[in-house]
This record gives C-alpha cells, sequence and structure tokens, in this order.
RNA sequence: GGAGAGGUGGCUGAGUGGCUGAAAGCGCUCCCCUGCUAAGGGAGUAUACCUCUAACGAGGUAUCGAGGGUUCGAAUCCCUCCCUCUCCGCCA
C-alpha cells in the first residue's frame, strides 16, 4: 500500500507506475484521491461535533456532582441531537474509509528509476550470467533420470493427493534435504537468524504481504478454520514483526527461514508443471530483510549476491535477470530473478525471486522504527529466495548426470553424502 | 473438548460510571546536584488520524484484547468473538 500523501504529491508518477506495471486505466487515482478528500471532511466534521458532545458531557458531570439536577437535565435535553448526528457521520466515515482502504489496497507499488519500462519477457534485462550454458544433446531431462532411478514417485503422488505433490524416495530425498541445510547454513554464516514458521496464517498476515487482494488465487485456504496456506515463508516471516515499532539498534532485522510452499498454479499446463518445474508444493529457504528506506538498495544488491553465491557454490550456471516494469508483480519496486540453466530441458528455471518492497508491504504491516526522539518512519522490506528447490533439484540431477545416467553429488554437498554419486 | 480465572501504557500494577489517556513503581531521556564502581532532586517519556501553521508548534478526535450495545458520559455495565493462565480430558 502506497502512502496516501505520497499520492496526493505524486499523482503523476503514480499514473505512471500503474501504466508501467500493465494496467491502462489509471482512473483508480483519481477515486482514490477523491474518497480521501471526502473523508478527511467527514472525519473533520465528525471530531467537531464530539468535541462540542464531549464538553457538554463533561459540564452534565460537573453539575451532577454538584447536586445541579435541572441545570444537568437542561444539557441533556441539548445533547441528543448531536448524538444521532455522530452516529451519522461515524457509519458514513466507515463507509468512506472502507471504500478509501481498497482503492488504496489496488494501486500498485512504483517501480525504481532503475527498472526498465517494459511489458514483456523480452523487455527483462539479463543483469549478469555466470558459468556456461552445456548444451550437449544427449543430457537427459530430470524426470527421465528420477524415473529411472526411482527418485521422485509422481505417480503415488497423484494417489495420495494430486497433480503436483510428488514423493521424494531415496537419494533425491536425501538431496533436498541436504541442500535445505546448505542454504539454511549458508544464510545463518551471512547473518540471518533462522526462523521456523507457522505453515498456515490468517487473513491479516495474508494482507499484509499483499497476497490479499492481488494474488488471493494463489493461496490454498482452510475455510472452516479461516486460515490461508502459506505460498512463501515470506508471508509469516515478514509478519512476525507486524505492528512492530523497533528501536533504531534492532534495525537491520534479517531471517532465513526453511518452508514447504503450497500454491494452487491454476491456469498452468504443458512443459511448464513437467517434472519438477512446477509443483503444488514445493521446498525453499527464504531470506527476509528489514532495513532502514535509505539502506534498502544497498541491501537489494547483498541479497542478489548471497543467493548468486549459492549457485555459484553449487557451480550451477544462471542468469540474473533485472525484471521491467510490466512484469515484476504488484508489490515489488524493483526485482531480480535468478534462473538456473537447465541443460537437460535447454532452458532456464527461475529459481530466486529477490525484491525490494520499499515501504509498500511495511505500511500495510505497520513495520516502524524509531528514528530518532520525535520521528517513526516506515521500515523497507526485502525477500529473496535462498533458494527455492525443486528446481535446483532438477538443475544439478541434469547437470551433474553422467553418460551412464549415474548423478554426481556436487562438491558442497559432500558433508552431508558419504558417496560421490546420489 | 469441559470447568474456572483473566486480558490496562516499554514492563510491573492501581483503577467498578463523570476532573482517568489513565495512579504508583520500574525502565528510559534530559537537566541539576554530587569527586568516584553509588546515591539524591527536578522535568519528560504511547500510537493513529484530522484541523490550523511557511516552520517551530498549537488544538481536536480515537484507542485500556477486538467488535457491537446501554448511557448525556464507559477501562469501569451488557452481548459476541479472540487470546492467555489454572484444573480435567486427549495427545506427537
Amino acid at each position: 500500500m502506497l502512502d496516501i500523501n505520497f499520492i496526493r504529491d505524486n499523482k503523476e508518477q503514480v499514473e505512471q507506475a500503474i501504466t508501467n506495471k500493465g494496467e491502462k486505466d489509471t482512473s483508480i487515482v483519481e477515486k482514490v484521491l477523491d474518497m480521501d478528500e471526502k473523508w478527511r471532511s467527514k472525519v473533520h466534521e465528525g471530531d467537531l461535533i464530539r468535541a462540542e458532545s464531549n464538553t457538554k458531557a463533561k459540564e452534565i458531570g460537573k453539575l451532577m456532582g454538584q447536586g445541579k439536577k435541572e441545570e444537568a437535565q437542561a444539557i441533556i435535553r441539548e445533547t441528543s441531537e448531536m448524538k444521532e448526528k455522530i452516529k451519522e457521520l461515524e457509519e458514513e466515515v466507515r463507509e468512506l474509509s472502507e471504500e478509501r482502504e481498497d482503492l488504496l489496497l489496488k494501486i500498485p507499488n512504483v517501480p525504481h528509476p532503475s527498472v526498465p519500462v517494459g511489458f514483456t519477457e523480452e523487455d527483462n534485462e539479463t543483469f549478469k550470467t555466470w558459468g556456461e550454458t552445456d548444451e550437449r544433446e544427449w543430457l537427459k531431462p530430470h524426470w527421465e533420470l528420477t524415473e529411472k532411478h526411482g527418485w521422485i514417485d509422481f505417480k503415488r503422488g497423484v494417489k495420495v493427493t494430486g497433480a503436483g505433490f510428488p514423493f521424494y524416495v531415496g537419494a533425491v530425498a536425501q538431496l533436498q534435504r541436504a541442500l535445505i541445510n546448505y542454504f539454511i547454513n549458508e544464510g545463518v554464516k551471512a547473518g540471518y537468524t533462522e526462523l521456523q514458521t507457522p505453515y498456515f496464517v490468517n487473513e491479516d498476515s495474508a494482507r499484509g504481504t499483499g497476497q490479499i487482494p492481488d494474488k488471493e488465487d494463489m493461496m490454498y485456504e482452510i475455510p472452516r478454520d479461516e486460515f490461508f496456506v502459506i505460498p512463501t515463508a515470506e508471508v509469516p516471516v515478514t509478519n512476525f514483526h507486524r505492528d512492530e515499532i523497533f528501536e533504531l539498534n534492532e534495525v537491520p532485522a534479517k531471517y532465513v527461514a526453511y518452508t514447504p510452499c503450497w500454491r494452487r498454479e491454476a491456469g498452468s499446463y504443458g512443459k511448464d508443471v513437467r517434472g519438477l518445474n512446477r509443483l503444488h508444493q514445493f521446498d525453499k529457504v527464504e531470506l527476509v530483510k528489514i532495513v532502514k528506506p535509505e539502506d534498502s538498495y544497498d541491501e537489494l544488491e547483498s541479497l542478489r549476491e548471497h543467493a548468486e553465491k549459492l549457485l555459484e557454490a553449487l557451480e550451477l550456471p544462471y542468469r540474473t535477470l533485472l525484471m521491467c516494469t510490466g512484469d515484476m508483480g504488484f508489490t515489488q519496486s524493483k526485482k531480480y530473478d535468478l534462473e538456473v540453466w537447465s541443460p537437460g530441458q535447454k532452458r532456464w528455471l527461475e529459481v530466486s525471486s529477490c525484491s525490494n518492497f520499499e515501504s509498500f508491504q511495511a505500511r500495510r504491516m505497520q513495520l516502524r522504527y524509531r528514528k530518532d526522539e520525535k520521528d517513526i518512519e516506515t521500515l523497507h522490506t526485502l525477500n529473496g529466495s535462498g533458494l527455492a528447490l525443486p528446481r535446483v533439484v532438477a538443475a544439478i540431477i541434469e547437470t551433474y548426470q553422467e553418460e551412464n545416467g549415474k548423478v554426481r553429488v556436487p562438491e558442497v554437498l559432500k558433508p552431508f553424502f558419504d558417496r560421490d554419486h546420489l
């Protein structure tokens, strides 16, 4: 959510941002400003009447205390009209405030000036490439190898739950566990605090990170208990500090958390969902930072570098994309995607997304810090995957495969294995 | 799941209808005093929003778990919900 005062002062910039993010109709800006105007005027009107009514109530109290019942009665009669008016205004204010809030929640975050303007994948900038893509023809896609070794059981996953909920069996289960450990360890080494989180969150939390109202369809729901199943650890982790005011020495706060992630992925099909490419449940190690506004763009770079180093340590060729305005989503102001090379599929797979939300999430969540004696300021939040597991697993299996179908264990994961091959 | 108790400011904890946005203590900040690993005195110390102001700032409204109700007036009474604690039950 943007600051209404910011919108008021930067109307054109916000409209431009909406356009650049791919939405043609920018009239919402006009609407929200109009609604805000109405809301403020009614709030003020209500405040004035309430002030008067409070004064009278105090007079009554005084008179009652002195036993002057007659005089008190006279004032009480005066207030009855006011009472109705207050109720009326309260109702109006409530409605206006709701409408205002609804509109405000529908306005996307403003992209950073360094973000390329564009609307399709082609408009994303390649920020960096690392390693040589392996184009050898005989390299097999991971699903053939896992099938051959019995490492991933998609069929039984379908039987037990449904499509997109595979079982990992034996060596690949071990590989995932090793990766989770490795990623968390690297996060902790880099100064992130490890967090284990709830996997269900309430509506306020889903709203806090912007899954509601923007991306409701991505989440599984548990209506009976009014929970949402987390689509990423970002949701519980960022909400960890919701409604809190940090002291100066408490920022930056940095967390690393492993959780499974559940996503409905409605409308996905074809090669995108083949094998481990897209699942309804997958594992991910997530990094979250809560930082001072002036630091957030430096923090974004270090977050990106941290994720990149994980891929480098695993010796997996990758590229980093700077996402264009139209491809980056509602809540971000700047986003990098890391894509690992899948030599068996001859394509890039997204394994990390590092974003700066500036104050967009923090404002919804009331995440602030005491800047000095007088000022309280909204913080900035960032997050990035470090990393998403299944596609890394796929890339490892494909990259480390040998012609006989065996798969070597990457060097950095050797401590987690007692052998050279999976 | 059943029975009971309770939710007040950063913390402890008063407060059962009016001068209580909230005593007192602790903590914290600033000032004064004090020559020493300390003590004493004074002042200040929630958040959001609105209005006025160029600004410093001033005023107003709301908030005592959340929402609703009664009342001229509610932390205080009533209802609903949430949460915490104790006992029982169940259980990894």
